[in-house]
DNA sequence: AAATTATTTTAGAACGATTCTAAGGTGTTG
DNA sequence: CAACACCTTAGAATCGTTCTAAAATAATTT
């Protein structure tokens, strides 16, 4: 409800996150995080920073987006060779890719599930597993 | 058994997907097609084809690995953004992606079954569905 | 609150994978 | 074997991303 004071909660998150709250990395947060769930590129956010006002290069944007998934705030998700995507949604859940588009959505949580996985090879140990839908 | 006539098999293959069978179209199917399952990189397949004494300009085997991927003698598969891998299996299947030395392995069939699938939003539909376990 | 130190940002260069260009070479058809 | 369409090629261009090293900013100490 409070307008007061609205960077605190993010402030926090990156003081969590052991990276200081600069200028640049607070826009950012800001874009990301108070939107609701968000897929975005480098290039995108780096628009949106400059639609809303201010000054990031584009640097400092592919800089922090590493810094926030090194952190845990984001996730990477590849779906394109070329191009690089970051949701900010880190739990566990699958995605949708509008090929026409390039557009990434989430599979709605509980409407996908694996069955049985199958033993990695060499004992190795899983890290993560990417579903992705490519639709059209 | 017959070693008589080596390059019919493949002449027959791309002809049939309407593709010249050139000296370098030939080179690059024999290694990609009389070798079992492979995934590989084009400057990976492009090292291969100098080591088989060959010479293929990079820009071919770019040109020939979207030309056989157009023609569903392959399939693309995204694991890395950066990095185009291509998949002489192009039945249904999924992967293992092994994070440190960047080689793709097919999971064995009926080893991975996806549930019920989600709808696909807007009434889109479904081109290719990925799944790659990441291990490490 | 100045000085010191550590971290961050930046413009621009560099990079690696891929695509483009346009000139010359090759396969196919009649 | 002529004529045409298609294919290959070297090198340049392009794209997204990473690197560099110098200037700016934040934190810490005085």
């Amino acid at each position: 409800m409070s307008t007061v004071r609205p960077y605190t909660q993010i402030v926090e998150r990156l003081k969590q996150a052991s990276l200081r709250p600069t200028r640049q990395r607070l826009a950012l947060a800001k874009l990301l995080f108070e939107g609701g769930d968000r897929h975005v590129t480098a290039e995108q956010l780096h628009a949106d920073v400059g639609k809303a006002g201010m000054k990031v290069s584009l640097a400092t944007v592919y800089n922090s987006l590493h810094q926030f998934t090194e952190s845990g705030l984001l996730r990477e998700v590849v779906v394109d060779s070329g191009r690089c995507y970051f949701d900010t949604n880190t739990t566990n859940h699958y995605h949708f890719f509008h090929e026409k588009t390039g557009a990434l959505e989430d599979i709605p949580a509980g409407e996908l599930s694996l069955g049985d996985l199958p033993q990695a090879p060499g004992n190795k140990s899983v890290e993560r597993i990417d579903v992705i839908i490519r639709i059209r």
